[in-house]
DNA sequence: AGGCAAGATTAGATAAGTCTAACTCCGGTC
DNA sequence: GACCGGAGTTAGACTTATCTAATCTTGCCT
């Protein structure tokens, strides 16, 4: 199971989370005594190294096998969604599963079959074709009465509130739309943004999910 | 591994050979107490019995488990090579994976969205979907000056002689294709076979691995 | 009938991946 | 400066899946 254990290290890197290993196990959903085991493992491939904070990083190799897992997750999402016509939360399902399957040759036929897409279907980018869109800021922090465009929906939406992913597709809020927050209220930790016609009112952690690049 | 010894199960019993654990430790790969072990836990799960000769049967549950299987490699390998233009002796590898990593929605639109194809690239029904042509013989079998059509390469081929896949492709020794028996060395072993301008000689082990239906 | 060879099982070991229970360790707060 | 709580580790156990070496079983041939 170490490529689970690079996959959700790199999420949570990608997120500039703290990279404990407690953490890393509320993620994976195991106990944490299995998460020092699996690091102390880990360790020894040198896929991974722990610094004296005892805070968790890839090695080169590490994030190189990382970043192959989760480009093969977003090439299969959207093969799964643009190809087979699934919906965002049942890619993310399968996707989970066929990442850890698919080989180097079938990956790179996909992509070119796809068209080489730039992003996964919520926007994020493919490791080793494509990169974040530069001044990229969560919604969360935007200020009442600014405008700015979806990039993406985090990935870790994707595991913590799955649910997540179908309401805001409902919604439209989807990447590439332009969003406009119409209301921040502070007491109640809650931000309203206008998406066309639709206003939508989210918490203040569901639109730390959002990534947006103001306009 | 349940589905690995599953899935052996179901080619060797399709090849009608007798199934004795010492055969799928061979086709597996691995050791016979190995296997002794793996059935017992099979059977306690009730996916597989065995009978007073040690002959190894799936149960109706076994049977269906194992069906999945097989029509999951076939259907992605249609995909493999239909859709990402793999040949077919790294489409059956691949296959080998993903078979493992699909679940029955992606199995279902995938088939769909294939268009329903009837058998897997080397001519293999698709479980659930399609039966064996009827009146299927296999090629050793037939007499000089014989005619037939080719209806498929056996299963066994690919685990037994990946590289008489790709052989057969080369020759043009596919699925529809007509042949007539030139020859049959019943001292050398060999039998020849014309396939419009080409003829082929192969010996009969290799013979008895290509099934045709004779016209 | 005896015995060999093939087949199957038992025994004992290893490795990965997981758990619970019971520690230790460290950073702050009072 | 003592202590509390969260983070991390150790210890011990279980399951699956594998191995080698040794033993048992059985069917068939002479």
């Amino acid at each position: 199971m170490v490529s689970h254990y690079l996959e959700a290290i790199y999420y949570m890197w990608s997120e500039g989370e703290p990279l404990r290993s407690a953490r890393l196990a509320d993620w994976l959903g195991v106990s944490r005594p299995t998460v020092t085991v699996a690091l102390r493992r880990m360790t020894g491939y040198g896929m991974v190294k722990m610094n004296r904070r005892k805070e968790i990083e890839l090695t080169a190799a590490g994030r190189r096998a990382a970043e192959a897992i989760v480009r093969r997750h977003r090439i299969m999402e959207r093969w799964l969604t643009d190809g087979l016509g699934l919906d965002w939360v049942t890619a993310d399902e399968e996707a989970a599963r066929l990442e850890h399957a698919v080989s180097e040759v079938v990956e790179r036929r996909l992509y070119e079959v796809l068209g080489r897409p730039r992003t996964c279907p919520h926007g994020n980018p493919i490791p080793g074709y494509s990169k974040a869109a530069a001044g990229e800021v969560r919604l969360a922090t935007m200020a009442r009465g600014g405008r700015a465009q979806i990039s993406r929906v985090s990935e870790v939406a994707e595991r913590e509130a799955p649910m997540l992913l179908a309401y805001l597709h409902e919604r439209g809020l989807t990447p590439g739309r332009e969003v406009a927050v119409v209301e921040v209220d502070g007491v109640a930790g809650t931000i309203r943004v206008r998406a066309g016609k639709r206003s939508v009112t989210l918490g203040r952690d569901t639109a730390a999910k959002l990534w947006v690049v103001p306009s």
